[in-house]
DNA sequence: TTACTTTTGACAAAATTGGTCAAAGCGAAT
DNA sequence: ATTCGCTTTGACCAATTTTGTCAAAAGTAA
């Protein structure tokens, strides 16, 4: 599983559009793309979503690339990281059931 | 797994201790105590850190209790969380072995 | 009721996030 | 070597979120 920087990257080079046509329709800088691209800003739950409808792309795969991106940046430089994301899962499934 | 709230309050009533003693030690109002404990508000890494000393608790434990806290919390709502933390998963283990 | 503890909500300061703008860096074409 | 367009970087700013205080309300036990 990519980044999501890697993903829009990878669709935004396909059309071969600059950074500039792809942000106008965010409506944001290019700057902030081209942040987000390289994983240095994060993208808003609403930008990845227009993202997806913009390249025709998988919405949920956008989705879990850009949760995942979240999920792993806020462990990455924890030594428990592993066990963290291990008791996590239990914690959602628990949740899930109380529904 | 127990959320960090109610693991440290189990450990404060264990002790048969009013929130304003720990409160103290923490050096923060024991509002905002309460509200750590009933899962209304995170602590911080120090504090989590404090606690265990205090308690006497289980470092690691207490850490892991808090960070799967934060990241359960991140996904809870969503629908791809499962996946999500699976990919995340993915990307921490991908990230050590840069290292 | 009184004395103590806990919970709640309004508020404020500090930190973080999400953006703009301008300048610098880079590559390809002339 | 210069220029042209695209990308990247960093300084700065506004808006939002976080982290805490304080005071009052709600519980609880004597």
């Amino acid at each position: 599983m990519d980044s999501l920087g890697n993903r829009i990257k990878q669709l935004r080079e396909k059309l071969e559009l600059p950074l500039r046509t792809v942000a106008a329709y965010l409506d944001i800088d290019q700057a902030v793309l081209s942040k987000i691209e390289h994983g240095h800003r994060k993208a808003t739950r609403e930008q990845v979503l227009q993202l997806a409808k913009y390249f025709k792309a998988d919405e949920d795969e956008l989705i879990v690339s850009w949760l995942s991106d979240k999920l792993a940046n806020e462990v990455q430089d924890e030594n428990l990281a592993k066990q963290a994301l291990k008791a996590a899962k239990k914690k959602v499934d628990n949740f899930k059931k109380k529904k």
